[in-house]
DNA sequence: ACAAAATGCCAAC
DNA sequence: TTGGCCTTTTGTT
């Protein structure tokens, strides 16, 4: 159940723990067996992670695109596991050599071994080969990461100020930008005080400028916290230890309850096929 | 224990 | 607009 910080995290771990290795690749579910027999053997030579989509390449001619969705996971087994949250990463040690390698749990569509370390992907929306050119084809139908270097952002403003969908619906737009998910697009709004059903194209530029650095900067603390921590320290319960989950949101998860800043009752309503929250005093820009 | 919701998205109606 | 994917998390008994 992952935003762009998640994916991002789980770019990283196959780096550190997959790329540069041949891999035994199968489908103790079954249904990856055509796909797994063709990557079998081969070398994962290239990570990436862009917006919810990652990609593993094996060899030269065969990309991998996964997508988690709402219930996909990646479970690892293996050495040296140390350091990863949970979200969608769920680690388990393989320090009993008579239990290894594990048993798949669940229904998983694919499993990456290299030996040392094994990948079991689960319950993912796409799981799918492509060649070289469809890969291509595909990467420029994405919209813009926040936690890519390359990300143009005026790219995404001009799709955004050309449109008059609200500004909450846009944000969600994988086309526009990419890796912002339900969390984020409330929480970002609100920590800009835009208000959500603003037309984008009365989004004014120092308006988008603000929500992309914000973006980036709250996505980046999701990618070193491995969790979505968007409350500032001055606006959440002062006390030691990580963040509750109950403190991490201004105004996610939250409807009816006051605002921590002005007590409004948080408001949501249905945008697009998911939960939107707003406080409806404090986000009148 | 069990039920419902969930950080997403697509195909089908 | 709805169902499906398939699992974990969260809340209610």
């Amino acid at each position: 159940m992952p935003e762009g910080h998640s994916v991002r995290r789980l770019a990283d771990a196959f780096v550190a723990r997959f790329q540069g290795h041949r891999v035994a690749a199968s489908s103790p579910q079954g249904r990856f067996a055509d796909g797994a027999a063709i990557i079998d053997g081969l070398t994962l030579s290239q990570v990436d992670a862009h917006g919810k989509q990652m990609f593993l390449r094996f060899g030269n001619e065969a990309w991998l695109r996964v997508h988690l969705g709402m219930y996909g996971m990646w479970r690892f087994h293996g050495e040296g596991l140390a350091g990863f949250g949970r979200e969608s990463v769920v680690l388990s040690d393989a320090s009993a050599p008579e239990s290894y390698p594990p048993a798949p749990v669940g229904a998983v569509r694919l499993r990456l071994d290299t030996g040392r370390n094994i990948a079991d992907l689960s319950g993912p929306s796409a799981c799918v080969l492509m060649t070289p050119p469809e890969h291509d084809a595909f990467l420029a139908g994405l919209g813009e990461d926040p936690l890519r270097e390359d990300a143009d952002p005026a790219k995404a403003y001009a799709k955004i100020n050309a449109s008059r969908m609200p500004i909450a619906a846009l944000l969600m737009r994988q086309d526009i930008v990419a890796g912002i998910g339900n969390l984020y697009r409330a929480e970002l709004l609100f920590r800009a005080r835009l208000e959500p059903h603003k037309p984008g194209r009365d989004l004014t530029r120092a308006d988008w400028d603000a929500l992309w650095r914000d973006g980036g900067e709250l996505l980046r603390e999701g990618v070193r916290l491995g969790r979505i921590v968007c409350t500032r320290p001055e606006d959440r319960p002062k006390r030691k230890g990580p963040v509750r989950r109950e403190d991490s949101f201004y105004v996610a998860h939250r409807a009816g309850l006051p605002c921590r800043i002005c007590g409004t009752p948080v408001r949501s309503e249905t945008m697009a096929g998911r939960m939107l929250f707003w406080c409806e005093t404090c986000q009148v820009g």
